[in-house]
DNA sequence: TTTTTAGTTCAAAAGTTATAGAACTAATCT
DNA sequence: AGATTAGTTCTATAACTTTTGAACTAAAAA
């Protein structure tokens, strides 16, 4: 189950280990883990996890609380997993746009049939920046 | 310039050389552009030129033409790039809400909060399916 | 009928990415 | 002060992906 969400989670750009754990963290219960369960968990070496858990943290994909008296900090999953993974699409559409517009303006006139396919591109790429914003739009505006 | 692009197409589940091709594409003139041409041009093998073609060619990506007495196909960009791949990960999030719907419905009672995280995910999976949807939709229907 | 063209297929090499292991660090505990 | 805990960092190895090269095929041309 935990292999088989995990692999899912690749599909949306996390690493295998990444992957698990954050599918490891949709089932357990309690649903706080500290670094050394996952380790015990998946004898999978701590850098591995060590390198896991900061990229979960640095994407906000998960978080911790720690406790008073416990140097160990616990670990969960965040609610915002959609929102990171289409921020980065967005990213990487904003990226396409920029890009794409300067080649076309780069194109010879010769083929202006060519030179429509990538404004076509464009004029999609748009769309979807502005489908896709709205919908974060209206997430971040709920998690007020 | 080509490499730029090719680099970008990458982050769209491209590999190097199916990103090039598709970004040499975009610059070409004529618009069209031979198997011989392109491995002359990438001082690529044939066999990765002939993987990649065929790649993009089954995900329509690109299409290609033919001439009378002519044996050689004609390959061209479509401009159904971004439909491709909001299509992918439109199946992507639907495979992601199938499973965790059923990882929600084996956790335990005890930890309801976690429980209420993993809905709010299915929740936001449900708001991109439905706003992705549409924006493809709308592309059909244009293409119509 | 033989040769050339326009590719395809498959095993191996090269390149890339993820994970492991070992050594390290900064806090806390004894 | 010395030992333990909770990790981090760095290099090496394992695993995976991409590209190559060489042999092959089917259709067309000579």
């Amino acid at each position: 189950m935990v292999e088989e969400a995990g692999k899912l989670f690749e599909k949306f750009g996390l690493t295998p280990m990444q992957g698990r754990i954050v599918a490891y963290f949709t089932i357990s219960d309690p649903p706080e883990k500290t670094f050394e369960e996952l380790v015990e968990y998946f004898k999978a070496s701590k850098s591995s996890v060590s390198n896991s858990l900061n990229f979960l943290l640095s994407n906000k994909i998960i978080d911790y609380k720690t406790f008073v008296a416990d140097r160990k900090r616990y670990f969960f999953i965040t609610d915002s997993f959609f929102r990171v993974y289409f921020e980065k699409v967005l990213e990487n559409v904003s990226e396409f746009k920029e890009l794409t517009l300067k080649t076309v303006s780069l194109r010879t006139p010769h083929h202006p049939e060519a030179s429509a396919v990538i404004l076509k591109w464009i004029e999609n790429a748009n769309l979807f920046q502005d489908t896709i914003g709205k919908a974060i739009a209206q997430l971040m505006k709920e998690s007020v």
